[in-house]
DNA sequence: GTTTCTTTCGAAATCGTTTTCGTGTTGAAG
DNA sequence: CTTCAACACGAAAACGATTTCGAAAGAAAC
């Protein structure tokens, strides 16, 4: 029961080995009548080349290996969905490993995956990440490396993205046009560049609209967690009475915002509006809908895995060819929480 | 900057291949001086055995496929968290499949996990999996195959499942000793071994406490989505006012009825109390906090990599042990839906 | 009949590691 | 001075597929 060999099917057939794997390889230099009589056997026993004795030759794995800093986020999952799909389609399987947010555990899985001969490399970088020593081990081995939602400025890679700058802008534009004036925003950690462009296109929309920017009224959430939001929520409601709406770096932290809210019977929109970032599931399941923007998560998935197979089409050609970065569309999605 | 291989290694040293490989692996007939001096450059040239090579002579892969049915599922993200965490510790990789709940996907990434010489499969059935056909395709290769949550009675593997049956009587009898008389049940489909023991522990519950069963309070949800559990609310309260309870065979539903019945203003629990299952995070930020079966998914995780591994040293030394089934404990977590 | 192509096939090297089975060198025992 | 372990090392055969190169056989050309 166990898989048979190209020498199995050579003794069976009487061939040679080499004849048995040219025919399934369409080499010219086999008669069709063999061809034929090779490929009918194959296919009766149900024959599959052994990937591993192939790798050794050929180079190729096969596998793309993908770093996510979450596993259990629905947008990242979303992203995985896509990109495992992608890969299916051209025979590719994906060992997903997760760096949890941080840079060390990021570093030590990129090491894994290139021990594995991975044939590229997704990823989605880690907030604590500060330094592309590992970025630069992956590209120097010239195998594929392909970033999505959050990248790396300072890395010449292909990467799939959002413009978190023009999407922020529009959700606080948003805000602004439904009469709000005092907005306050939760914003992420320090170092990734999609919370920094969210923060930007926030303070561009204040500016754009001639609202003064107040430094008091942005929040930190380093963990991008509901309790955040919860919290954020309180301290607005006791300290700043005056603030009219809350623009959160993601779902998450709005949704702790609402929980808050809700418990204190304060009228959303009309008291606080919230606006979100990422459109999760639950973003529609919440009592007010939450408004938030689309950020396509399988789409993204897909296009990282096409920019990798190209790429790697690019390299097996010798061609070398430029850096790509797709920018996706997002969208304002207008629900009752604003 | 591409990898060494032990030929390297043995020409810069001025030994052969066979010792390299002897001192690497601490083998007894390689002298202590030797095998420092190979360790050292070893790890100053930071070589790492070809894993494809390896796997030729030693058939292990050191990989184990995970299929499951969904992917951007709270729940089985969490339980795909504690097998990477426990397949890392034991320096395996995952290739994580989709099934997207369909059993002819689940037959063909069967195939595919088979073909890439996994050392073994965890899984979680398809609703629509039928027949065990590719079950016993992977059994008879002697590889060992885990099941987790959603597992096939007929099957003779190891597994890690709750016990549902328990679970939801438990819920059920919560919903009872609240005063409620008349509870409904949003099911889920017919195939599925958890959907039918939810319901059965369901019918338990009502019968050891003496209430009716009644068949037309009982409402399928075949995707268990949000928009199912709103529907049916919409038609309990419309035509089933009697109903004063709703127990759901998972979250999601459970939160669609909630969002039907904030819109409606009708009291939660007061005037229908929502009970849901699985516990997912979304679960404790909606109003009112959804009351639910927790399901530990990360232990879950960890324990099926941990049978798998156990039964693949019992092959390895050519044991035949006894299936485990390991049941994990669920905790009634209430909330104020009840 | 000899030469020259095609066509069709197979031998053998290769990928990098593991492992079996030798071989040569010591030192100690007789 | 033999004999025989014990010790350290290496040659070589796997694992299974790919690919280069060469060879046999028949057809075509002269």
């Amino acid at each position: 029961m166990s898989n048979l060999t190209l020498k199995d099917i050579a003794k069976t057939l009487n061939l040679s080995i080499t004849t048995v794997s040219k025919a399934l390889k369409d080499y010219p230099d086999v008669s069709a009548k063999t061809k034929e009589r090779v490929r009918a056997y194959a296919e009766e026993v149900n024959f599959t080349p052994n990937a591993y004795a192939a790798f050794l030759r050929t180079q190729e794995s096969k596998i793309i290996g993908v770093i996510i800093p979450r596993l259990n986020h629905y947008f990242f999952s979303n992203v995985l969905k896509g990109i495992m799909k992608a890969a299916e389609e051209h025979s590719y399987m994906v060992i997903v490993l997760n760096s949890e947010e941080s840079y060390e555990l990021e570093q030590k899985q990129v090491d894994r995956l290139l021990r594995q001969n991975v044939d590229g490399i997704l990823m989605s970088i880690a907030d604590s990440t500060h330094d592309l020593e590992h970025i630069n081990k992956i590209t120097k081995q010239n195998i594929p490396l392909v970033f999505f939602d959050k990248y790396s400025k300072l890395s010449n890679c292909s990467s799939v993205i959002i413009n978190d700058q023009n999407a922020a802008f529009a959700a606080v534009e948003h805000l602004i046009k439904q009469g709000k004036k005092n907005i306050a925003h939760f914003r992420g950690p320090l170092l990734p560049q999609n919370s920094i462009d969210r923060f930007l296109g926030y303070r561009k929309a204040l500016d754009h609209y001639g609202i003064e920017y107040r430094k008091e009224w942005v929040f930190r959430c380093d963990d991008i967690s509901s309790d955040e939001g919860y919290a954020y929520a309180k301290s607005i409601v006791e300290k700043h009475p005056e603030i009219d709406a809350i623009f959160a770096v993601a779902d998450m932290p709005a949704i702790g915002a609402i929980k808050y809210l809700n418990e204190q019977k304060i009228e959303i929109p009309n008291q606080i509006a919230v606006m979100g970032f990422s459109n999760w599931k639950i973003a529609n399941l919440i009592t007010p809908g939450l408004s938030t923007i689309n950020q396509p998560g399988e789409l993204m998935g897909k296009k990282a895995f096409e920019l990798f197979y190209t790429e790697l089409q690019n390299i097996k050609k010798g061609v070398i060819a430029e850096k790509q970065i797709v920018e996706l569309e997002t969208d304002l999605i207008i629900r009752n929480s604003t």
